[in-house]
RNA sequence: GCGGAUGUGGCGGAAUUGGCAGACGCGCUAGACUUAGGAUCUAGUAUCAACCGAUGUGGGGGUUCGACUCCCUUCAUCCGCACCA
C-alpha cells in the first residue's frame, strides 16, 4: 500500500484532532507504568496466613519454547486473569501463579544443534516468555514461580516418584514399545498416532525393551469416580470416561479339545455364547508357543506373525479393510455351553493389548466377526431375534429376545447376561470381569534433558530407591546430548555418573539412565505454588490444607486426557498415602477454543498465519490485546483471528479514554443511566463467571454507547464502568481512575454491586402480536394491566385494522413479555 | 464403526432458556469535518416487494396463541475414541 503522506505527518494531524485540552490515550506510556507499579508494589501477591477466604486459580504453565508467546496462551490466562482480578475486588485472598514446564525434547534438540546446554537455552527462553507475559499485564504472583527443571523442583518429583515405587505402583518390564526412530525415544501410547511420533512425525516402530511403567490403571475405577465430586465441563468429563474406557463383561474359559489347557477370553456379552462359532487370538499370543507340538501349520502361522509384527499400529488398524488370519489346524476348542468344538484362529483384528488377547467370535451379533466368518465359510448362528443374520450381523441388540441359546431361549438380553454370569460362576467356567481401555503409563525416556530416576540397579539387592536424603539426585554435565542409535539416553555414556555403589548392600551398582517423561513434573505443580521454597516437603500441611483443592483450572483441550488423567492419578495416590488433604486436585476445569489465523485455519509457521502477541501490544496496547481476545468469539470455540476485530477493541478503549472530556465530578449515578448501569454490572458480574467473556465486553460497549447518547456522565457512573472493566483491561481503567479522581487505586477497589429491582425498567416496550405476528409495539408502564395494555393497543391504527371484524378468540398477556391477540 | 458437538446476515457472533431473531463488534454504503482519510462524528445496512406487506435461524414434518429454542426425520461440518471383543 502506498501512503501518501509520512507517518509523522500523520501523528501530528492525529493529535490535532483530538478535541478537548485531554491528552492523546498512550497506550505505551500507561502500560509500562502500571505494569512498574504492580511489580514494585507486589500487588499480586497472595497473603500468608490469611483469614480471608481463598480462591486459587490455575492456568496451564507454559513450556517455555524457543517461539515465544502465542496468541493461544493470551486465550488461555486471559479468562482465569479476569476471574482472579475479579475475586481479589470481591475480597478474596487470591493465589494465581505461573511456572515454567520446562523439560522436554524441543529444548533439547535446539540444544543438540547448537551445542549449547539446554539449561542455558531453557533460561533464555524464560527470560523472554517472562517479559511477554509481564507486558500483557497478568496479576501473577511472581513470588510464586516455579521451574520444572530447577532441582528444588524435581526434587520434589523424584521423591513422589519414590513413593510410588515404594508402594509397587512403578514397575518395570521387558515389553514392546513404541520406539520413535526420529527421536530416538520411546514413546507412551499418548505420544503418537497413525504410526507416527506427535512430535517429529517419524515412523514409529515396534522394540522390545526394558521399560518403567506407572500403574495407572489400579486408579482407573476412582478417576472415573472422582469425576462425580468435581466440575468439569461435560465433554472434559466425557473425553476422561472414553479414555478410561471402562467395559464390564465377563471372562470365559474356553477348553482346548483334548488337552489340558483352557483359552481364556474376554466377552462384553456373555449373553450370546452359544453363538460362539469359532475363537481368534492375537498374533503375540502365548497359545501358538505353548501348543506348538499339536500345531500341524506352525510354518503358516509364523509368517503370518511376522507380516503382523512388520506392520505398524497404523496399518494395522486404518489399512485393513479387510479381514486376514489363518486357521490353526491342529487344536480346537469347546464352546463351554454348546459343547461343540469349534476352530481357533490367529488375526490381527485381535490385539494382544486389550482384554486376554483372546475373542469368542460371534459372527451373528458382531460386524468384525461377520466379515470373518464370510471369508472363511464359518457358521453363523442367530442367538437375539430381530435381524438376518445371513446378510449381515444384527448389532442394534441392546435389548432383544435370546434364541439358539439353550437355557436362556426367551430372555431378554439384560437378564440373559447376568444369567449366564450366573451359570460360568457356578460351574467354574468363568467370572464377571470389568476392563478398562487405558493402558498403563510408560514412564521412561531415553533423554538427557527430564528427571534422573532415583533407583539403582544392585546386582545383589535388584532395584533400590535413592535415599530421600540424597535428592534430588541432579543431572549431571555432559559432552554430548545425542541419544544413541540403540536407544540409550546420553547419561549412559556418562560412567562417573552412573557408577555407584548400593544404597542397601554396598554392591558396586549403577544408576538408572533413564529420565521421567516431560508429564511427570506437570503432574503435581499445582502443589508446589503456594509453598515453592520449602526444602522440607513438597508443600507444607497447612499451607495444603489452606490452598487445596485449585478453585478453577482452565487450560486446552488437548491436555484434558492425558496431563489431567496423570495429574489426577498422582494427587489421589498422594491423597491415598496422607500426603495431601483432598481427593481431587481441581474443583472446576474448564477449557478454551483455539485461535485459528486469519485465513480460518490453525496457526502454523509454515502456512504464515501466526499472530504474534508482541506485534498487537505494540500497535495498540495490552489492554486491546486482552479485550480483542476475550470479545473475538464464544470462548469454547475456535475462532479465527481478525485484525479489524483488533482495531475496533482499539476503538473502544479510545472512545473508554476519551468519556474524561464529558464526566462531572458527581459521584451519584446519573438519573438516565442507572438503570442501564445496574443492568450492566449484573449482566458483567455472571458473564464473566460463565466465561462469556465476549457478550460481556459487549455489554460493556452497549453501556459506552448509552453514556455517548447522554453527551455528559458522571463521576459515579465513570468508576462502575471502569470496575467493570478493569479485570479485562486493567492498565487504562486503573490509569482513568486516576486521573477523574476516584478514591485510591482500583487494584483495591470493590467489585461493584447492583440493585436487582433497578436492573428493570418502569417503562417497557411491548410487542403486541396479531395471531403472533407483530403488528404494534406499545410502551407502558412495566405493571400494566391487561385491560389497559388492550386499550392502548387499539388505539394503534394498524393493530386494530388486523382485529377489525375478526373475532377475538383468546388474549395472551404475559406481564412485561408480550401481548398476543388471537382473532378468526 | 462408536461417542459428542455445531449449523443464525458479507464475517465473528447475540437472543433473559418458549415471547419483537440478528445485541455487540467487524465490514460495507452515504453524509459531516477535511489538502487528504486509513482518524473522528452522524445516518443506514437479513432478503424480496419498495405503499399496506411477505419471507427468513441447514432441509422436511410436528406440538403451541407463539419455535433459533421442544419433538420426529433428514442433510452437512467439526471434534474425540477407534478392529477395545
Amino acid at each position: 500500500m502506498i501512503r501518501p503522506m509520512g507517518s509523522d505527518f500523520f501523528v501530528v494531524k492525529y493529535n490535532r484532532y483530538l478535541g478537548g485540552n485531554m491528552s492523546h490515550y498512550n497506550h505505551d506510556e500507561i502500560e509500562k507504568r502500571w505494569q512498574k507499579r504492580w511489580e514494585e508494589n507486589e500487588t499480586f501477591r497472595m497473603e500468608e496466613n490469611s483469614q480471608k477466604e481463598k480462591f486459587y486459580g490455575l492456568v496451564e504453565f507454559p513450556y517455555p519454547s524457543g517461539v515465544g508467546l502465542h496468541v493461544g496462551h493470551v486465550r488461555a490466562y486471559t479468562s482465569l486473569e479476569v476471574i482472579a482480578r475479579k475475586r481479589r475486588m470481591e475480597g478474596y485472598n487470591v493465589l494465581f501463579p505461573i511456572g515454567w514446564d520446562a523439560f522436554g525434547l524441543p529444548t533439547e534438540n535446539y540444544a543438540i544443534q547448537t551445542g549449547r546446554h539446554p539449561r542455558q537455552v531453557t533460561d533464555e527462553n524464560i527470560a523472554v516468555f517472562t517479559e511477554q507475559l509481564k507486558r500483557i499485564g497478568y496479576a501473577f504472583d511472581w513470588d510464586k514461580e516455579i521451574d520444572t527443571t530447577d532441582p528444588n523442583y524435581y526434587k520434589w518429583t523424584q521423591w513422589i516418584f519414590l513413593q510410588l515405587f515404594k508402594h509397587g505402583l512403578a514397575f518395570r518390564d521387558r515389553s514392546y514399545v513404541n520406539f520413535c526412530n526420529g527421536c530416538k525415544v520411546v514413546l507412551a501410547n499418548e505420544d503418537f498416532r497413525d504410526g507416527h511420533c506427535d512430535r517429529c512425525g517419524s515412523e514409529v516402530v515396534q522394540l522390545e525393551k526394558d521399560v518403567w511403567f506407572l500403574k495407572i490403571r489400579n486408579y482407573a475405577e476412582k478417576l472415573l469416580a472422582g469425576l462425580d465430586d468435581v466440575d468439569y465441563l461435560p465433554r472434559i468429563r466425557l473425553e476422561q470416561e472414553n479414555w478410561i474406557g471402562k467395559s464390564v463383561g465377563a471372562e470365559v474359559d474356553f477348553n482346548i479339545a483334548g488337552q489340558n489347557q483352557t483359552l481364556r477370553v474376554f466377552t462384553t456379552r456373555p449373553d450370546t455364547l452359544f453363538g460362539a462359532t469359532f475363537m481368534v487370538i492375537a498374533p503375540e499370543h502365548p497359545l501358538i508357543e505353548n501348543l506348538s507340538d499339536l500345531i500341524t501349520n506352525m510354518e503358516a502361522i509364523i509368517s503370518y506373525q511376522e507380516a503382523a509384527k512388520r506392520k505398524t499400529e497404523f496399518e494395522r488398524v486404518q489399512l485393513a479393510k479387510e479381514k486376514t488370519g489363518v486357521c490353526i489346524d491342529g487344536i480346537r476348542a469347546i464352546n463351554p455351553l454348546t459343547l461343540e468344538e469349534i476352530p481357533i484362529f490367529i488375526a490381527d483384528y485381535v490385539m494382544m493389548g486389550y482384554g486376554t488377547g483372546a475373542i469368542m467370535a460371534v459372527p451373528g451379533h458382531d460386524g468384525r466377526d461377520w466379515e470373518f466368518a464370510q471369508k472363511f465359510s464359518l457358521p453363523i448362528i442367530e442367538v437375539i431375534k430381530g435381524g438376518d443374520v445371513t446378510k449381515e450381523a444384527y448389532t442394534n441388540t441392546d435389548s432383544g429376545q435370546m434364541v439358539n441359546s439353550g437355557f436362556l431361549n426367551g430372555l431378554q438380553v439384560k437378564e440373559a447376561i447376568a444369567k449366564t454370569i450366573e451359570h460360568l460362576e457356578k460351574e467354574g467356567l468363568g467370572q464377571k470381569t470389568i476392563n478398562y481401555k487405558m493402558k498403563d503409563w510408560a514412564f521412561n525416556r531415553q533423554r538427557y534433558w527430564g528427571e534422573p530416576i532415583p533407583i539403582v540397579h544392585c546386582p545383589v539387592c535388584g532395584m533400590v530407591p535413592v535415599p530421600e536424603e540424597d535428592l534430588p539426585l541432579e543431572l549431571p554435565k555432559v559432552e554430548s546430548y545425542e541419544p544413541t542409535d540403540t536407544g540409550e539416553s546420553p547419561l549412559a555414556n556418562i560412567p562417573e555418573w552412573y557408577e555407584t555403589t548400593c544404597p542397601q548392600c554396598g554392591h558396586a551398582a549403577k544408576r538408572e539412565t533413564d529420565t521421567m517423561p516431560q508429564w511427570a513434573g506437570s503432574s503435581w505443580y499445582f502443589l508446589r505454588y503456594f509453598d515453592n521454597k520449602n526444602d522440607q516437603a513438597f508443600a507444607s500441611k497447612e499451607k495444603l490444607k489452606y490452598w487445596l483443592p485449585v478453585d478453577w483450572y482452565n487450560g486446552g483441550m488437548e491436555h484434558v486426557t492425558r496431563h489431567l488423567l496423570y495429574s489426577r492419578f498422582w494427587h489421589q495416590f498422594l491423597y491415598d498415602i496422607g500426603c495431601v488433604p483432598t481427593k481431587e486436585p481441581y474443583a472446576k476445569r474448564t477449557a478454551q477454543g483455539l485461535i485459528l489465523g486469519n485465513d480460518g485455519e490453525k496457526m502454523s509457521k509454515s502456512k504464515g498465519n501466526v499472530v504474534n502477541p508482541n506485534d498487537i501490544i505494540d500497535e495498540y496496547g495490552a489492554d486491546t490485546l486482552r479485550t480483542y481476545i476475550m470479545f473475538i468469539g464464544d470462548y469454547e470455540k475456535s475462532a479465527p483471528w481478525s485484525d479489524n476485530g483488533a482495531k475496533g477493541c482499539r476503538r473502544f478503549m479510545d472512545r473508554v479514554w476519551k468519556l474524561q472530556d464529558m464526566m462531572v465530578s458527581d459521584d451519584a449515578y446519573s438519573p438516565n443511566l442507572e438503570t442501564a448501569i445496574h443492568k450492566t454490572i449484573k449482566k458483567v458480574s455472571s458473564d464473566y463467571e460463565e466465561m462469556k467473556f465476549n457478550t460481556a465486553i459487549a455489554a460493556l460497549m452497549t453501556l459506552i454507547n448509552d453514556f455517548y447518547k447522554e453527551s455528559q456522565i458522571t463521576r459515579g457512573d465513570f468508576k462502575t464502568f471502569l470496575q467493570l472493566l478493569y479485570p479485562v483491561a486493567p492498565h487504562i481503567s486503573s490509569e482513568i481512575w486516576v486521573e477523574i479522581g476516584a478514591d485510591g487505586h482500583l487494584d483495591n477497589a470493590d467489585w461493584p454491586s447492583y440493585d436487582e429491582s433497578k436492573t428493570v425498567d418502569n417503562v417497557i416496550q411491548m410487542a403486541v402480536q396479531i395471531n403472533g405476528k407483530v403488528r404494534g409495539t406499545i410502551e407502558i408502564p412495566v405493571d400494566t394491566d391487561q385491560q389497559t395494555a388492550k386499550s392502548i393497543a387499539m388505539e394503534q391504527s394498524n393493530i386494530c385494522s388486523h382485529v377489525e371484524g375478526k373475532k377475538i378468540v383468546k388474549e395472551i398477556f404475559i406481564p412485561g413479555k408480550i401481548f398476543n391477540i388471537v382473532v378468526k
